[in-house]
DNA sequence: ATTACAGTGTGGTTAGACCACACCGAATTC
DNA sequence: GAATTCGGTGTGGTCTAACCACACTGTAAT
């Protein structure tokens, strides 16, 4: 087993066992490799794989922001990692809008109206009608989704949800080029949008799930993004 | 922007031009940071990074498996990521069961008779019933709920499930020792499998994805798991 | 009371060295 | 001639020891 291995089951036993938590603090580099007697190079590497994952922030100086501290970001880890596997083409697009459409549709139809997260999709709604730059626009509606998403209140579907919108952003971006009439488009989005938000609210979830299946494979299709192109 | 970033975007554009393919391998890291006037150690952290996200593996000495090669195994690196974040306790296992109902069902409903993966499917089910160890059988069933996630064709969903199924299963192993008698739930477990398999090929999706979700919750339920426990 | 500044501890980066490993090829041996 | 032995070479893995930038803290000078 390699070295940086070593800390990282050390650093896992501690989150399993409790005694590192959400915000909590991990020693200094210094201090843990001489605890563990490793080189202050492993116990890097071993902080460098959690951050990729997620797991915890590193930050320099002192106070507030410094030290390396735990927090639970697994939507830009697992987003992250996607996008590299997409880089290497062996997770096609057309796989990941199939995926999207899956567990916003699930969620769509799990999601009952009252909880917290539909209040704030509302309040992106309003703010979409009175933006102007696409980007900030395409901002909002990926903010939307995830918010819907969480309404259905499993931590997984929404990490993962997260994670599919986040690897193929750039991507996204580089549609609206694509499309024949961005502002035409952009209001039947909003109206889309209305209408998914209202069938959850009025708990009609197999209506908003059919709704939010229609608007994802309606954007990409329109944007020239086969729903299921040739594999290699 | 830190150093190992700098390293991290240049492989990333690497495997986005073709430049890097699967299979392929990454010049030595004494190569790549005179290449790119960084020292080792960044090289190294940002491979450690790309290791860990199941993008490439590293191995010493020189011939057939040496070097950084690049691969593809977004399943065990995603598996990883999730295992961690449970142990934070912010992703709570009855969450992952129930995605894992979802894709699954999804995977059964959508895959089609005669696609290879449905018999290297049957072939892991035969190896089942003449298994007797406990830890050998639960291997195969994981394989065998892989193989079936894989004949829907979505590379991502495939990815999906194969890191829910890792990132509990050392929680799988220890369910077992909850179960009342083992012997009669594992020959339930098989009838369900060869009915499950046997919706498949007969193309009754319908079917198919009601057995697996009863199939799945009907073991954590046995087993002791809520399907949706208080989430704190 | 305010300001200026040295002190301290954090992660970030670097250079240089050594190790174990696996192959390759030449020299040696049979 | 074939088999064996043994350096040579290049790979990642690890370690040490420094220095940097940063942000706060406490003290001293104003």
């Amino acid at each position: 087993m390699r070295t940086h291995e070593l800390v990282l089951q050390w650093i896992e036993k501690q989150l399993s066992d409790g005694d590192l938590t959400l915000g909590g603090r991990l020693p200094g580099e210094r201090t843990m490799a001489e605890q563990l007697q490793v080189s202050r190079t492993s116990v890097r590497e071993a902080v460098r794989i959690l951050e990729a994952m997620g797991v915890v922030r590193a930050g320099v100086g002192s106070g507030k922001d410094a030290g390396t501290v735990v927090i639970a970001e697994p939507g830009s880890a697992l987003g992250s990692t996607l996008r590299l596997h997409v880089a290497t083409r062996h997770l096609p697009v057309a796989d990941i809008v199939e995926t999207r459409v899956l567990l916003e549709s699930w969620a769509a139809e799990r999601a009952t109206a009252g909880v917290p997260a539909l209040g704030e999709a509302a309040d992106l709604l309003d703010r979409m009608d009175s933006e102007q730059d696409i980007d900030a626009f395409l901002a909002l509606d990926a903010r939307f989704h995830v918010a819907l998403a969480e309404a259905a209140g499993n931590a997984v579907v929404s990490a993962m949800m997260a994670s599919l919108r986040g690897a193929i952003e750039n991507y996204a971006g580089e549609l609206t080029e694509n499309l024949p009439d961005w502002s035409a488009t952009c209001v039947r989005l909003r109206a889309e949008h209305r209408a998914i938000l209202a069938a959850v609210n009025n708990n009609d979830g197999g209506t908003a799930a059919a709704l939010v299946a229609a608007h994802i494979q309606g954007f990409y299709k329109e944007a020239g993004v086969g729903s299921n192109p040739a594999r290699d």
